[in-house]
DNA sequence: AAGGTGACCGGCC
DNA sequence: TGGCCGGCCACCT
């Protein structure tokens, strides 16, 4: 990649980013604050671009029902699941346990 | 230039 | 109750 600037990916890595430790995201929940509620999809393909950037925490990037949907793209096949363990989440199954208490909903910088 | 894909979401059968 | 389908927008070949 040359240096374009992708700004929708950047858009998306700098919620990405918000995310605070322990806490975990849905794709949707992203997308709606980009304004794209509708286009989830491009938000997991942004974050497969994130994939090599440090600085977004993917792993704590899930779908809406807590599912760690996108872990097999991780270097390892339980790599996500310890991660987000490490950050005091369960996980059990690919599935994160109290959702809802962990769930953390992504705004825009004022 | 056009077609196909994608770590999703929501609704419908 | 669960599974299938379409929609959405951008990136890739």
């Amino acid at each position: 990649m040359t240096d374009k600037n992708d700004n929708f990916f950047e858009r998306v890595y700098a919620v990405a980013r918000q995310i605070p430790y322990g806490k975990v995201t849905s794709y949707g929940a992203i997308a709606k604050v980009l304004g794209a509620a509708r286009s989830a999809r491009m938000v997991g393909w942004a974050m497969n671009a994130s994939h090599n950037l440090e600085d977004v925490p993917a792993h704590r990037v899930v779908n809406r029902i807590g599912l760690l949907t996108g872990k097999h793209h991780f270097d390892g096949t339980n790599l996500m699941q310890q991660l987000l363990e490490s950050e005091g989440i369960e996980v059990v199954d690919n599935q994160i346990i109290d959702f809802e208490n962990h769930f953390w909903l992504p705004e825009m910088e004022k």
